[in-house]
DNA sequence: CCTACAATCTGTAGCCACTACAGATGCAAG
DNA sequence: CTTGCATCTGTAGTGGCTACAGATTGTAGG
């Protein structure tokens, strides 16, 4: 409910402290789409506003949970659309949830082998390193 | 031990069969540098023996295991060099074994910030949806 | 030997989500 | 007005493949 008429608007040196996204991935955003392009100054510099700032925070959160840049671009028309039930942000977010715990899955397979290999792997090995035998072995 | 004189060279397709990987990717390692380039048939087709196979089996059960191609390009030389100590080989591991801790950790936090988010959004939520909410917040 | 057809060849471009320039302008303080 | 930082556009690079297009080559059957 905060639309106070104009505050002064933020070039994109601003916008990228004020948000803590770099200056040439706000520009990429723009040109993928994901961040409205703003008006501009007499000389062509960007200028942006309050709605701009909520958006990228939201693009910066998003990101940093995980969600590729086309989720985060239906997140937003959900957003838009006023999605009040939300059960289709539930189900994104199930879905997304559901692939990070497969990807700990995996890399916690991954860490059991490394560290039997570290394991077997001590300075007094002798004649082969127990590493590279595992590597070589066809199984 | 196994240097039984000549077994006729396999094509690129069968070394593909042979290896589980793929065509195209057993090209992209020879340009990369990762796999030698083997010698050609007359029409150019190349033909691979024993020891490229060993080699691509090597490549592909340190790809599965999270190595980077850097990472194996250091591993082939040395097992080249003959590491019989295999303290670089075992540095190398301990270091992608705490990278791969380290991604572990970052999911886990992932995971359970999306957990939090799933549950506060149940399909009895009325007016707005709390995953919206959080990715809108500041902080 | 000829004909199909499969396999392989080279080169290029696309994927994701940025990041890093180069070289040309714009803007604001002193 | 000058200085020097900020911003502009456009392009190319990252990793590790993957996917073509269009041209050859290899091979099995007749």
């Amino acid at each position: 409910m905060q639309t106070r008429s104009r505050a002064r608007p933020l070039p994109i040196g601003r916008l990228s402290k004020t948000t803590g996204v770099n200056i040439e991935t706000i520009r990429y955003y723009e040109r993928v789409g994901l961040l409205p392009a703003p008006p501009r100054s007499a000389g062509r510099h960007r200028l942006y506003d309050e709605a701009h700032v909520q958006r990228l925070v939201f693009i910066r959160r998003s990101r940093e949970l995980g969600f590729s840049l086309d989720d985060i671009r239906a997140l937003h028309t959900l957003a838009d659309n006023g999605n009040v039930a939300c059960s289709d942000t539930r189900d994104m977010t199930l879905r997304h949830l559901a692939d990070v715990r497969g990807k700990i899955a995996s890399l916690r397979k991954l860490e059991r082998a490394l560290k039997v290999m570290t394991d077997a792997c001590q300075p007094d090995s002798q004649h082969s390193c127990p590493i590279l035998d595992t590597l070589n072995a066809s199984r």
